[in-house]
DNA sequence: CGCTTCTTTCAGAAATTTGTGAAGTTAAGG
DNA sequence: CCTTAACTTCACAAATTTCTGAAAGAAGCG
């Protein structure tokens, strides 16, 4: 089942598994062209590309990568490097991606749990829809603590299945934080 | 710090939870419509409003709110119930609507496993790529086992904090699932 | 220091998404 | 059955988002 010469991956399997994968992303939410680059990161062998690698593969402008790398390292799935000594950055996923992208999460979940707090606040919490809202608040809350000893939990689990500890990577309470 | 007469709800205050909330969730990736009549059930009293209440509320059309409301019915988070003998359609949040849309969360992760997986096999397991695409779907799976479980422990907080056992409701495994 | 190479920003074109009016469909009530 | 109230679907207009080319901005290197 291998294919091409051994060396030379498969172009035409990888993209398409980008474009796939790409795909659920932007159901999911994600912008089209921060969902394909990031597929592109994924899947390509070094887990990292360069500007134009990128923008050759995907087919984008130089323009498209910038914006969408941008988005992405807001969300902090990504991480840019410089290569020493040269111009050219490059665009990295690192093992943390995950644990970064569902701390991205809980900061989306804490908005919403001020917009809670002062709906409960401004309807009444003995009204029916200040209770409804305030067991939705505590919700939130409990998913929001949950969220957290669920990422220690992976971290001791991935060391089960695969003995490396991922990089360290500070997680930052980070940004906006969109996706 | 009440206002109206007491029995009447302060319109202005209800519309401006609507909208911050609704943002909030448009800013996580629900559609605008959609967002704004969930909130706006959300902080109903009754925790139901008809077709009519919900266009004249928002100032939308009948169209609006049958798109808004079938999105939201797909992903589970809106029950729809016919008042016995007559036209008019009541559309409902219900206890459980956090967890189905977290189940709905559950379908779309399900959606991502599968292209991992047919990435990790086109790529190749044994290839740089293939093994941090199968660590990315060791990590979903372990995603998978937890909201489970979550779930589990949260309905049981739940009962700690407020003593009602939230209605049944049939999660069903669920459509496509978008939110 | 200026040249060259890479990246970012910006204004606008193109494409997609969203929301509406109007016509169509379903079902209650006479 | 026919009427009428309510919801849905559809085609299109409007608004928003996305992507690009061009120009401006950094930073290595001579």
């Amino acid at each position: 089942m291998e294919r091409m010469s051994g060396t030379a991956r498969d172009a035409e399997a990888v993209s398409r598994f980008v474009e796939t994968f790409a795909a659920q992303l932007v159901e999911a939410g994600m912008q089209r062209m921060a969902a394909r680059v990031f597929a592109a990161l994924l899947s390509s062998d070094e887990g990292a590309m360069s500007s134009a690698e990128l923008a050759e593969q995907l087919r984008i402008s130089p323009a498209g990568v910038s914006g969408a790398v941008r988005y992405l390292s807001q969300a902090h799935m990504v991480a840019r490097e410089r290569e020493p000594g040269s111009r050219r950055e490059r665009y990295r996923v690192h093992g943390d991606q995950w644990y970064a992208a569902l701390t991205n999460r809980d900061a989306v979940i804490r908005r919403w749990e001020g917009a809670l707090r002062e709906g409960v606040e401004s309807l009444g919490p003995d009204t029916p829809a200040g209770r409804r809202m305030a067991e939705t608040l505590a919700f939130f809350e409990f998913i929001e603590g949950e969220l957290l000893t669920m990422m220690e939990r992976w971290r001791v689990h991935r060391e089960q299945l695969f003995g490396e500890p991922g990089e360290p990577g500070e997680p930052e309470p980070g940004e906006p934080g969109e996706f």
